[in-house]
DNA sequence: GTGAAAGCGCTAACAA
DNA sequence: TTGTTAGCGCTTTCAC
C-alpha cells in the first residue's frame, strides 16, 4: 500500500508528467482546468504531500522562518508578553504558509553553537530576533551574513540600516504621564525598568519629556530604577515615599502591582492618596484591586506584523530598511483616579 | 568573496574529494587524522555550514522536531507552564543538535491545513504533542501516519499503545490532601479544573482517593468544578462557604490565588481559619500572601525528557510504547498552616 | 582511507 | 499547455 509517493508517482497515476503535477501543486497557471482537476483528485485520494527537503533544495527556499530569543531575553520568556507575541507570530506564519522554528538560547554555549548555523543559509528563509538589551552578538552576525532578518524591539545602540519593528514606548509613557498631569498631579514619580533595556529607557524618556513639556520640575529623587519584577516595584516604594509623590508612573504592570502592594502596606489608598499607572496591560493588571490604569501594547498585532514585514524583506530585500513603530493605547481604569472625578 | 560553499568547494580547497569532506563533517571514522585536520581547518576558515535541505534529502532525516500545541491547548499558552515546558524542550533540542518547529493552532482552519502536512513525511523527524483534552483529531491522525510522536500529557481516552510522558497528577493530589488530613482537617473541599481535562480529572481522583483511604466522607457539596482561571477560583468560594470547609485543595495555583482572595474578602484568615493548597508551583504562588503551599511539577525536566524519549522513539521505533509518569513534590509554605504547628 | 558515481524528490528553464 | 532535462548539495554504496 504505502508505495512511496513522489511527483513522479502522482504523475503516473494521473497520466501526466512530473512537471505538470509540480505546477498543480504550486498553483501555477498554464494548466488545463480538466488536467488540474484530475491531478488534484489523485493528490486528494493518495494524501500526497510534497517532500519539503527536495523542494527546498531545488527552489532554494525552505518556507521556514526562525524566531530567535537570545540569552538576554530568554529569562523573560515566562513573561506573558512573549506568549502573546509568539501567538501572533505563529498565527501569521500559519496564514502565510510558513513554518516557524524556535531558537531559545539558554546558555552561552547554545548561542555559540547555533548562531553560525542560523546566520548561514541553514534551513531558514529569514529570522525575527527578539532584542531589547544591548550587547547581544547576534545582530552583528546577522548583518554580516546574507540572512534576511528583522529585529522585534530595538536596542539603544543600533545601526540605522537595521530593520525593526517596535512599540512606541516613548509616546506611550508620555501619554500616561500627561494624563496624570491633567488630573492635577504635580509630584509624579517614576519606577523605571532595567537600565540598558531600550523599552525601559524609552519609557523613562517619555516620562521626562512629559514633565518638561508641562513645566514640571524633574526631581531625581522621584525616579527609581527597577528591574521589571514585582519585587522590584515593591522595593522601590520605600525609596520614593520620603519624597512624597502624589502619583507614580511605573514602567511595567508587574512592577506596578508590587508598587500598589507596598503602598497599601504603607497605609496609602490608591488612587485617592496616590495615583498609579502601569505599562503593558497584562491580565493581572485587569484583575488587581484597584484595577490598573495602564499603557496597552498591541502585542498580537505586533507579532503578526513582524512576520509580514519579514516576508516582505525576504522577497524584496532589506533596502531600504523597514522601521515601524506601533502606537500604544492608554487604558484608563481605577488606579489613576480618573474615575473619581 | 562569497563564492558558494559546498562540500565540493571545501574539498577542492583541502585537496580531497567531496566524499571525504562529508565524512569529516559527519564525524565518521576511516579518515586519516591528518586529512581530517586539514579539512576541519578549511571549514573553520570558510565558516562552511552544510546545506540542511540537501542533507535532509539525501539522508532522509531533517534534524527537526515539531512541537504541536493543538487548539484545545493553545488557549493555555499564556500559562507559565508552557513557557517553562518550551524552555525545557528547546534546551534539550539544543543539546541534542535538533531544531524545533513550533505549531500553534489558533483556528480550526490552521488545524485542517497543517495536520496533514505534519503527519506526512514533511520536514519533521518526529513530533511532541501537547495534549490534555479529549477530542483532538491529531492523535488519531498521527497514529495512522508513520510519523514518530510522543504525547506530553495524557487524555482520558487514549489507546494503550500510544507513547506518552506525563506528571503523576493523581499521586500529587493525593499527597496534598493527605497532608491536610494529617494536619487535622476533616472537611476538605476541592476546586477542580475543567472537566474533560485529564490533569483535572486525575487531581480530583487523587483527592477522592485520599479521603477514602483516610475514611473521610466524600461530600459532593465540597467539590466545585473550576476552570483553571483565577476568576474561577474566586467564584468557587461562594459555593463552598455555606458548607463550612476547613481546608481547600485547589487544582491549580492560579485558581488557588483566586480562592485565597475570595476567602480574605469573606473575612476568613488563611491558614488559621481555613487551609489552602494549590497545584503547579508557579511564581505567583511563591509571592502571594500567604505563600502558597502547592504541588510542584518538574516541568523543565519534563520538557527535557520529552525530547529524549522522542529521539529514542525516532531511532528505535515506538514498540514498545514509552509511558512515563513523573513524580510531583509537595512544597510546604504558609497557606496550609503546617508552619503554625 | 579515499574517490567516483548514483541517487534523494523537487523546481525551473527550455523544447516541443 | 505539456514534457524533457538539468541541476539543487548532500549521503552512501561500491570500487580502487
Amino acid at each position: 500500500m504505502a508505495k512511496k509517493l513522489t511527483l513522479e508517482e502522482i504523475g503516473k497515476l494521473a497520466g501526466v508528467s512530473r512537471s505538470t503535477v509540480s505546477r498543480v501543486v504550486n498553483g501555477q497557471p498554464d494548466v488545463k482546468e480538466e488536467v488540474r482537476e484530475r491531478v488534484l483528485e489523485v493528490i486528494r485520494e493518495t494524501g500526497f504531500v510534497p517532500n519539503p527537503a527536495a523542494r527546498s533544495l531545488a527552489a532554494q527556499r525552505s518556507g521556514i522562518l526562525g524566531l530567535v530569543i537570545p540569552r538576554s531575553v530568554a529569562t523573560f520568556f515566562g513573561d506573558p508578553y512573549f506568549s502573546r507575541l509568539t501567538q501572533g507570530i505563529t498565527q501569521a506564519c500559519n496564514e502565510q504558509g510558513y513554518m516557524l522554528s524556535l531558537f531559545l538560547f539558554n546558555t552561552k554555549k547554545d548561542e555559540e553553537m547555533l548562531l553560525p548555523r542560523i546566520a548561514q543559509h541553514s534551513f531558514l528563509d529569514g529570522v525575527i530576533v527578539q532584542a531589547t538589551t544591548d550587547g547581544d552578538p547576534i545582530i552583528p552576525q546577522l548583518q554580516k551574513s546574507a540572512m534576511p532578518f528583522l529585529v522585534a524591539g530595538r536596542l539603544n545602540q543600533m545601526d540605522d540600516d537595521v530593520s525593526y519593528i517596535d512599540v512606541d514606548n516613548l509616546s506611550g509613557a508620555y501619554n500616561a504621564v500627561e494624563h496624570l498631569i491633567k488630573l492635577g498631579h504635580e509630584r509624579i514619580a517614576h519606577v523605571s525598568g532595567r537600565l540598558g533595556n531600550r523599552p525601559a529607557a524609552d519609557r523613562k524618556l517619555g516620562y521626562e519629556q512629559a514633565l518638561r513639556d508641562h513645566h514640571l520640575p524633574l526631581d531625581e529623587n522621584l525616579i527609581v530604577n527597577g528591574d521589571f519584577s514585582e519585587e522590584g516595584g515593591y522595593a522601590s516604594v520605600q525609596d520614593l515615599l520620603p519624597h512624597k509623590p502624589d502619583a507614580i508612573f511605573v514602567a511595567s504592570d508587574m512592577m506596578a502591582l508590587g508598587v500598589v502592594h507596598a503602598l497599601k502596606e504603607a497605609g496609602l489608598l490608591v488612587p485617592s492618596d496616590i495615583a498609579v499607572i502601569g505599562f503593558d496591560d497584562l491580565l493581572p493588571a485587569r484583575q488587581s484591586t484597584p484595577k490598573l490604569t495602564t499603557v496597552k501594547q498591541p502585542i498580537l498585532r505586533f507579532g503578526v506584523s513582524a512576520v509580514e514585514v519579514l516576508i516582505d524583506i525576504i522577497e524584496k530585500g532589506s533596502i531600504p530598511p523597514r522601521q515601524t513603530l506601533y502606537d500604544t493605547e492608554l487604558i484608563i481604569r481605577d488606579s489613576c483616579g480618573a474615575s473619581l472625578s
